[in-house]
DNA sequence: CTGATTTTTGCAACCGGTTGCAATTAAACT
DNA sequence: AGTTTAATTGCAACCGGTTGCAAAAATCAG
């Protein structure tokens, strides 16, 4: 049905591992032969089986992508970044889409089967476990926009969460904002947990400054218009730190339809920097996180460890930096 | 290194068939020994390597999945209907990003080397020209979101656009607009040119209905703010059918930062009915397009042809409805 | 031109499975 | 119990490649 090695070989005249060395880098072949071989690929329209080449070699240049967020505009940016990137390095991602189940097993065994070359868990909201289970099977595994642990169990790649909580109660703080709050994503994300502590740390060494804590059920724009309608039913803060931008465009959302104005009434900050922030009719000032650094440094670290299996886990940590748009008021 | 059928066949005692025939569905195996396999199996943690087993039955469960628009938030919700539409089939999702490239050919042998089964090309914006590409190197191809021919050369499954332009066309002239136009999305994209067709064909033969038309650059938020704007430099029409719903929310944002009102002033009507859509701030009336089934029924398709690849290539329409949301005056 | 070296080549075994076929075993029938 | 028939099993070849090894060819030295 397709053509094969053989049939490259027979029209060429040379035996089969001539025409495998022709196609393997740094294979012993003479020019001669390569050109007969070249030729005869060309004439027949030969491609190497990639699959079957992986059964000696060890091989299959397939890393595993692994994401749970399909709902969060932010993740097309990512998902973008990331197969481009995985292309540019000749890996090709295949694609599994966790959002229905939460058992790491099974995905962990299908990624086995098709024998990935390394997996890339991209999510914030996924248990540091199930980057482990990966490990744990022997498959090289990098978790981006994961955890920071001192000590990781599996290389992690992100941005330093606590720290970007500080910075957005720093923000809010040196606008004059005095009544603060978090208005997280998902509770259980460990994302979540980190921006809160960080958050908190800094407003409650603040004088004068009050601050409160709620959050929305899922990184997306109704679960954050939800959670703002219903704090607008009592008496709102000054000023919110979204768990991220979808999160804050859903708020924003809410507060307008209440009858109310960002920032004059309300003030927001986000986090991610989406294109979305940028639209001329949502301007929100938002904490930019390195996507593009994080994805590439991500794909570097799961490259690197298909040569050594073995590396020690790391943890790379990206900086963050305030995006200052529309939707707080400006510095005093 | 990892867990081999001989592992097996020898911890339970049989031949390599054995343990191969009861891991696969259909063969003649006794109870009696598949239960010593299943358990050496299980003791063992073994998984058969699904890529060496593709080697003989010719079947990977690889399926190409190929795009090429990362920026328009309407696919993320595709991406999600597919990845898991597929792996509820068993099937996986290999993603190509064809953003950056305009050439078949490198994606036609990408996929090839890896033996897919089969490819969904699910874009509107590539032209026919690629999915045929994939057909005449003998892979099963469904173009998703492709253009209608009464004699397709490959399966497509899609909507009808020239029908969409024509509801979007009635819907307006209904409503008492009189300057109406087509705002496109790229006009190189089939579905662009179709939905145009339709339009002008039912504006046109509307008494004292004036129709004309522009194009933005991408189907993306800038490029309908851009071509808006650009619009409102001149004497706008009183209702705009935009290419679809991203192109119509940056037209929105352009109308609002130019202190006119949607509906007041222009309305929209877009097409898709992406979530962001029913987003309380954007409130878009659209046609929309019924993503689940088209995706549902593009897999069916796909997985069909892996029965029977010659099977003969057809299109499949979905009726599109439209959504009355708060974008168009009312239905006087 | 001969012998020593280096490079190129083909053979054959292997990667991890599947499968046609003949042999073996179990079940069904007289 | 003796046949006939059906179900199960293992052997061995094969899927499409890769690779160690020894033989063959080409290159280099003297």
């Amino acid at each position: 049905m397709s053509i094969t090695l053989k049939d490259v070989a027979e029209l060429a005249g040379v035996s089969r591992s001539a025409v495998s060395r022709t196609f393997t880098e740094g294979a012993s072949v003479s020019e001669k032969t390569r050109r007969k071989v070249v030729k005869a690929a060309d004439e027949l329209g030969y491609r190497p089986n990639a699959l079957a080449s992986s059964l000696t070699t060890g091989r299959t240049k397939l890393i595993g992508l692994v994401a749970n967020n399909f709902h969060n505009p932010y993740f097309l940016e990512v998902f973008d970044l990331f197969t481009r990137g995985l292309q540019d390095r000749g890996l090709r991602p295949l694609l599994v889409n966790l959002s229905q189940q939460t058992d790491p097993v099974n995905s962990v065994n299908l990624l086995r089967q098709y024998s990935v070359d390394g997996v890339i868990v991209a999510s914030s909201t996924l248990s540091p476990e199930f980057a482990r289970a990966f490990r744990d099977a022997g498959v090289p595994v990098v978790h981006s926009f994961g955890r920071f642990a001192s000590a990781p169990h599996v290389h992690v790649v992100g941005i330093d969460n606590v720290e970007c909580g500080r910075m957005a109660a720093r923000t809010l703080i040196e606008r004059g904002y005095r009544r603060i709050a978090f208005l997280g994503g998902p509770e259980t994300a460990t994302s979540t947990q980190d921006r809160i502590a960080g958050f908190v740390q800094v407003a409650e060494r603040a004088p004068g400054v009050e601050v409160s804590h709620s959050f929305a059920s899922a990184y997306s724009f109704d679960a954050g218009r939800v959670e703002m309608t219903k704090l607008l039913m009592t008496e709102p803060a000054e000023a919110y730190f979204c768990g991220d931008d979808v999160v804050a465009i859903g708020a924003q959302s809410a507060i307008r339809s209440a009858g109310l104005r960002v920032p004059e009434d309300i003030g927001l900050i986000g986090l991610n920097d989406m294109e979305m922030a940028r639209w001329e009719n949502i301007d929100l000032t938002t904490i930019r996180q390195p996507a593009p650094q994080i994805i590439d440094s991500s794909i570097d670290l799961v490259a690197a460890m298909l040569e050594d299996p073995r590396r020690y886990p790391e943890a790379r940590l990206f900086p963050c930096e305030i995006m200052e748009r529309g939707s707080l008021r400006p510095l005093p």
